[in-house]
DNA sequence: ATGGTGACTCGCG
DNA sequence: GCGCGAGCCACCA
């Protein structure tokens, strides 16, 4: 098998952070050891398939909203519907989102996973 | 190979 | 706190 694509692998991250948890496009390029590929999340993310489209990876399968910006923020400034979607969902797990699309990370922070544990989901074991 | 495109981030003012 | 400009990156045509 291939190794994984840098999509793939965002997927796969973005799906061990816990309901009612947050994290930021940069940490999960951190935790890929792409420091500097948070834009590169953002738009795997963005490419994510219909939930009916057959694909393994699509915006049912993937927790896609509990990635936001640095800051917190709910970062989708182009899709507005999407992002009303996002903080939606996310009050849903009981995620508090003021209407400014604002969470307090000090509360809703996933600080990710360790090495080891990275290592084992993104070869399949996890 | 080259250039365009973002659901990013940081530093300034 | 907010807006801008400038890096940075993976993907696709």
């Amino acid at each position: 098998m291939n190794k994984p694509s840098f999509y793939v692998q965002v997927y796969k991250v973005a799906q061990q952070i816990p309901p009612g948890k947050v994290t930021s496009y940069g940490r999960i390029a951190l935790m890929l050891g792409h420091p500097n590929a948070a834009r590169a999340v953002g738009y795997a993310l963005s490419a994510l398939n219909a939930p009916d489209s057959g694909e393994p990876y699509t915006s049912a399968t993937v927790p896609w909203q509990r990635v936001v910006n640095n800051q917190g923020r709910i970062s989708i400034h182009h899709r507005a519907h999407a992002a009303q979607e996002q903080a939606n969902l996310l009050r849903a797990e009981g995620v508090m989102v003021d209407a400014h699309g604002r969470i307090d990370l000090n509360i809703y922070l996933w600080a990710g996973l360790h090495l080891v544990e990275l290592d084992d989901i993104l070869s399949g074991k996890g």
